[in-house]
DNA sequence: GCCCAGGAGATTT
DNA sequence: AAATCTCATGGG
């Protein structure tokens, strides 16, 4: 199937920004996994060559929706965003399968993007069904050794036996720090990973995941180079994009790991 | 050997 | 409430 793009993408950029890990180069586009949905997906310029899923679920998990040309416009007035929206404007705020999401930045705390991705491959080839991600269930003891998650492991053991992903899906739309609270009562989720899951598979666009990234160049660019804890960052982020915090911060994100920042 | 990586959780101050 | 420690592993 064929998908017209009349807005800015960047299927490889997007993919490759750090918020989604289940893809994978294939011919000269990309074989992707997304909860329980595997296709393979090209883009040629100004189209998208989508075979195994619908265009609904393309547009959603892509973020292909008409309020990106929105937030690059406000982008354009950003002092900071502007320089780096010809390269990244096509950087999209995806939205994954949620109990893949939680997993996968579960598995990222104080690990590398490369790293992260080997160990949530790892668990969909271990226990998943032809590149589908598996659903929550009991695993045997010693079962995600092979993994190699190192202290992680405990808490996606945990996680395996006792998330609802229903009950995961359901927190789209609830009150931003209702669902905060809920989520860091999870094993392994603190305000990081919490907000990592709500801006790229719940929909919350005011969500700010501080990582070490944005924590640098949030004390460089919003703070004169001051310290300044995770909270205040998140906050004046919040402050400046408001509903497109997300966004920003993924942009920021991926600059910044460029060496653009 | 060192330091760092999309942190969380428990303990100490 | 903030600073500190530990957790396991791979890469530069």
């Amino acid at each position: 199937m064929r998908l017209g793009l009349n807005r800015r993408f960047d299927l490889g950029l997007t993919l490759r920004s750090g918020q989604f890990f289940r893809f994978a180069p294939d011919g000269d586009g990309f074989l992707i996994s997304d909860g329980d949905r595997v296709f393979r997906c090209r883009q040629a310029g100004r189209d998208l060559e989508i075979d195994g899923t619908d265009e609904a679920h393309a547009r959603r998990l892509f973020g292909l929706d008409g309020s990106h040309v929105a937030a690059l416009r406000a982008f354009a007035a950003d002092a900071v965003l502007a320089p780096l929206l010809a390269d990244y404007g096509g950087l999209r705020l995806m939205r994954q399968d949620p109990w893949q999401c939680l997993v996968s930045f579960v598995c990222s705390a104080m690990s590398n993007m490369k790293r992260i991705q080997a160990n949530v491959e790892g668990i969909a080839a271990a226990f998943g069904r032809g590149g589908a991600f598996p659903r929550p269930r009991p695993l045997p003891a010693g079962a995600l050794r092979p993994i190699r998650l190192g202290w992680r492991e405990k808490y996606v053991g945990q996680l395996f036996a006792t998330v609802d992903p229903a009950w995961l899906e359901g927190l789209a739309g609830r009150e931003f720090e209702d669902v905060r609270a809920q989520l860091m009562e999870l094993p392994g989720v603190g305000v990081k990973v919490a907000e990592c899951v709500m801006a790229f598979s719940l929909g919350f666009g005011e969500a700010c995941p501080v990582d070490v990234w944005i924590r640098r160049i949030g004390r460089r660019h919003f703070f004169g180079g001051r310290r300044a804890t995770d909270r205040r960052i998140a906050e004046r982020l919040r402050q400046r994009f408001g509903p497109r915090t997300a966004l920003a911060q993924q942009i920021l994100f991926a600059a910044a790991r460029d060496g653009r920042l």
